[in-house]
RNA sequence: GCCGAAGUGGUGGAAUGGCAGACGCGACGGACUCAAAAUCCGUUACCCUUAAAAGUGUGCGGGUUCAAGUCCCGCCUUCGGCACCA
């Protein structure tokens, strides 16, 4: 009889729900596991195949778990903020609440229809005045700690969307959204101190168990680096005892020094405007500077620009030589003190900029040919050209001489992160509102936190201001206030948070999401946290999984959440491309539409399907025509009643295969190996079909490790054989060690490495008995009798090698 | 430039140093059918062959080992991340 998927899936999904299998129960008795996916945002065009994949890895594991006796939190919800939907409210004259309900709506239907066992109990969606309560609740607290503060900043910036974009949204020069170049502009700004977590967000990578890769990424993006501050007196200078202070790793190779560098933004150069012989030349190549965007700014291989400083110099604080002082944009404001201390023979990019410059280069390390190109080895060569460094090498130098620089307070060891502060606010309407007002008197004061949520005011127009200012500027309800600390006029901040707030402590609010005296109950935060398990995309490796860690470790230190990391593990897929093997896009035409492919195939064959094409951490390709195997698979497991016999424990011929597919499984769904999982279950067929009989034991084994793969048809099954308890509340499978192997194997014979033959002998058999047995194989039989063997190299239950002459 | 991952049949991809190509797709042959679809059975790396038996094969060149897709050295290519970070 033929399968009928849409009534079973919706059969056995009424069951479950109804006998809620799903929901987490607090402070249950049983073990907990807390499964994460990462929340979608609830785009109008519905789910992506990409989520399928994201998604379907964790469901797999959370019904594992279930089955295991685990009371497992999988819990679901919406990151709703954001510009699509604002833009797409623009375009349609609607309120972004509702198209936001909308979608959300439209999603939950696709992931039911999926099966997927989510917790719908506990959802969240960022955009409820409820969640959004706490984002701001988060943000005041950041505030009170001195970790969110506003200044003039040039910041990435897209023209297109019109809004600011933190360096993480702005990675490779390009806006994150829409693709466009991005320019730095100035701009008020909300920064928040994610780089004062910098030390505490590395450290805490070492006591958690993510990919090898995610922590790699993270610790570049992090780019810790350590080094030296050292002082610079400035000889003719406004004031006779500034001093110009300079960030440098290599301290050692201070007697190399032979000019500065400090970037075109330098307050140094305004203060000292008036000794400064050159400045209409500065002037200019300022403003040029200001028109380049960071990402051509920063360009390697661009051609050193720069100017030098008339009338002002430098005195190297270790051999007393004056050198000169030039302004040029490869030196940035923003990271070590925004000056360099030029050491041409070696550093490349100060060598470049004395060849162009005709600076001179004072070899202070040998070992390179300073007349070719900058050495920059530092485990090579011995310090020369150095007074008190001579003949030490590079390390010991550096020792001696960052000792040195603080005994004689000319400078001081310091650590610096390339990881920029956060821009925090964006000047659109659909997020949360930053809950800060501006009084005459009293500055910039929080919003007391008896008023929150700050909600979202009705608006006419989602339109930016002339001046660009976010629409909320135009509602002068909204706007105009009294200050919460004097009582006088004021007026509140008109931006918004960016998309990445919601996101950043949602895993929190799933284990306590009706509170509403705390973000979370502590008590429940200590039961259900941290997520044991979190899987996503390597996209967000430097942007949510960045600013959550950041956000957890801060709530962590306030005392408003018991541990300091969130995720205890972290794991990743790859990418779903299309059929044509590029990245799936709208405007290529190449993306799969789940609605359409549940209704031929439905969700089992679907499920399984995208855990079958490829190696789950790696990209890969859309099949159609591949579905057909899955499909097939499914089938035939569908068929197996027919050839079962009733016998509730395993046969004697298939105990070992029983045993074997059960670790098969079972250890590489652990190692979220699900293709070759998968595969093995397909084998396991084969050879059932082959053999025309299976017994009830076995089908009902198979069954359950079927089950978090292929649900529904698992329990239609079931219940066709007559199962008295659903699979969803079974027990999952234990493979029995002792029982993994049959009596007798296959044993692969090589004569001198070659591969011979395979001969049957029992798993235990020693060497004289194999060596027997081979004898009989006639093709291996004519090698060796007349051979001399040399040697016998035997691995019990691998292979054997006789050597011959 | 630096860091990381990966290169295996027509194709997606399997292989704790131990039978390379599991499993699937596609293709080919057969059964069933008036026919087709579906299903079932078989074949499917290359080369030489009627066949058997050899031989060659995991990006390229070396090496270690009884045995290398896997380990080591040197290259090439692709993908991902960072990038004038001082």
């Amino acid at each position: 009889m033929e399968y009928d998927f849409a009534a079973s899936e919706k059969k056995w999904q009424e069951i479950w729900d109804k006998e809620r299998l799903n929901e987490a129960v607090d402070f249950d008795k049983r073990p907990k596991f807390y499964g994460l996916i990462e929340f979608p945002y609830p785009s109008g065009s519905g789910l992506h195949v990409g989520h399928l994949r994201a998604f379907t890895s964790m469901e797999i594991i959370a019904r594992k778990r279930r089955l295991e006796g685990y009371n497992v939190l999988f819990p679901i919800g919406f990151d709703a903020f954001g510009l699509p939907t604002e833009n797409f409210a623009m375009q349609t004259g609607r309120h972004p609440r509702g198209v936001t309900d909308d979608n959300i709506a439209v999603f939950t239907r696709q992931l039911k229809a999926f099966g997927y066992s989510f917790d719908y109990s506990r959802t969240v969606d960022t955009t409820d005045k409820s969640y959004y309560k706490w984002t701001q609740w988060i943000f005041i607290r950041l505030f009170k700690r001195g970790l969110a503060y506003k200044s003039k900043a040039y910041v990435n910036y897209c023209e297109k969307c019109k809004v600011i974009l933190a360096n993480e949204e702005s990675q490779g020069g390009v806006c994150d959204r829409c693709g466009s170049d991005v320019v730095q502009k100035e701009k008020d700004v909300w920064f928040l101190k994610i780089r004062d977590y910098a030390e505490k967000l590395l450290d805490g990578l070492d006591e958690v168990d993510f990919l090898p890769r995610i922590k790699l990424e993270q610790r570049n993006w992090i780019g810790r680096s350590e080094g030296a501050e050292v002082d610079f007196a400035v000889k003719g200078g406004v004031d006779p005892n500034a001093k110009l202070r300079v960030f440098t790793t290599r301290a050692d190779t201070l007697y190399g020094v032979t000019f500065m560098v400090i970037a075109p933004e330098h307050p140094f150069i305004a203060e000292n405007a008036a000794v400064i012989k050159n400045t209409n030349e500065i002037d200019v190549y300022r403003a040029e500077t200001k028109r380049k965007n960071e990402f051509e700014r920063t360009r390697v291989n661009k051609d050193k620009t720069g100017v030098k400083l008339l009338g002002v110099s430098a005195v190297n604080p270790l051999s007393g030589a004056e050198i000169p002082i030039f302004t040029a944009d490869y030196v940035t404001l923003d990271y070590g003190t925004g000056a360099v201390m030029a050491v041409p023979a070696h550093d490349e990019r100060d060598y470049e900029f004395a060849k162009k410059f005709g600076m001179p280069i004072i070899e202070v390390i040998s070992g390179g040919d300073v007349s070719e190109a900058a050495y920059t080895d530092i485990d090579g060569g011995v310090l020369i050209n150095s007074g008190i460094l001579n003949g030490l090498s590079v390390k010991d130098a550096l020792k001696k001489i960052t000792a040195y620089l603080s005994e004689n307070k000319i400078g001081e060891k310091k650590i610096n992160y390339n990881m920029k502060d956060w821009a925090f606010n964006r000047q659109r309407y659909w997020g949360e509102p930053i809950p800060i007002i501006y009084c005459e008197k009293c500055g910039a004061v929080t919003v007391p936190e008896d008023e929150l949520p700050l909600e979202l005011p009705p608006l006419e127009s989602y339109r930016q201001t002339e001046n660009g200012e976010s629409p909320l500027a135009s509602v002068a309800e909204f706007v105009n206030c009294k200050c919460p600390q004097c009582g006088g006029a004021a007026r509140r901040e008109t931006d918004t948070m960016p998309q990445w707030a919601g996101s950043s402590w949602y895993f929190l609010r799933y284990i306590d999401p009706k509170n509403d005296k705390a973000l979370a109950d502590k008590k429940k935060l200590e039961y259900f946290g941290p997520v044991d398990w979190y899987n996503g995309g390597m996209e967000h490796v430097t942007r949510h999984l960045i600013y959550s860690r950041f956000w957890n470790r801060f709530l962590y230190d306030i005392g408003a959440v018991p541990f300091a990391e969130p995720y205890a593990k972290r794991t990743a897929q790859g990418l779903v491309l299309g059929e044509n093997g590029v990245k799936m896009s709208k405007s290529l035409g190449n993306v799969v539409n789940p609605d359409s492919l549940i209704k031929e195939y439905g969700a089992d064959v679907l499920r399984l399907y995208i855990m079958f094409m490829g190696d789950y951490e790696s990209p890969v390709p859309w099949s159609n025509s591949g579905i057909n195997g899955c499909k097939r698979f499914l089938d035939r497991v569908y068929n197996l009643p027919s050839v079962m016999t009733e016998n509730d424990g395993l046969s004697d011929k298939h105990a070992a295969l029983t045993h074997r597919l059960i670790k098969k499984t079972s250890g590489d769904i652990e190692a979220m190996k699900f293709n070759t999982a998968i595969a093995a279950m397909m084998a396991y067929i084969n050879e059932i079909y082959y053999d025309n009989f299976i017994t009830r034991g076995e089908l009902k084994t198979l069954l359950l490790l079927l089950f978090p793969f292929a649900p529904h048809i698992a329990e239609e099954i079931n219940e066709k054989i007559g199962g008295k308890i659903i699979l969803a509340k079974c027990a999952y499978p234990v493979c029995d060690p002792s029982k993994l192997d049959d009596d007798e194997m296959e044993l692969p014979v090589q004569i001198n490495g070659r591969l011979k033959g395979v001969v049957k002998v029992a798993k235990d058999a020693d060497i004289n008995a194999v060596r027997s047995a081979a004898m009989k194989d006639a093709a291996i039989n004519a090698a060796l009798s007349n051979a001399n063997i040399k040697k016998e190299i035997y691995v019990p239950k691998k292979i054997v090698n006789f050597i011959v002459l």
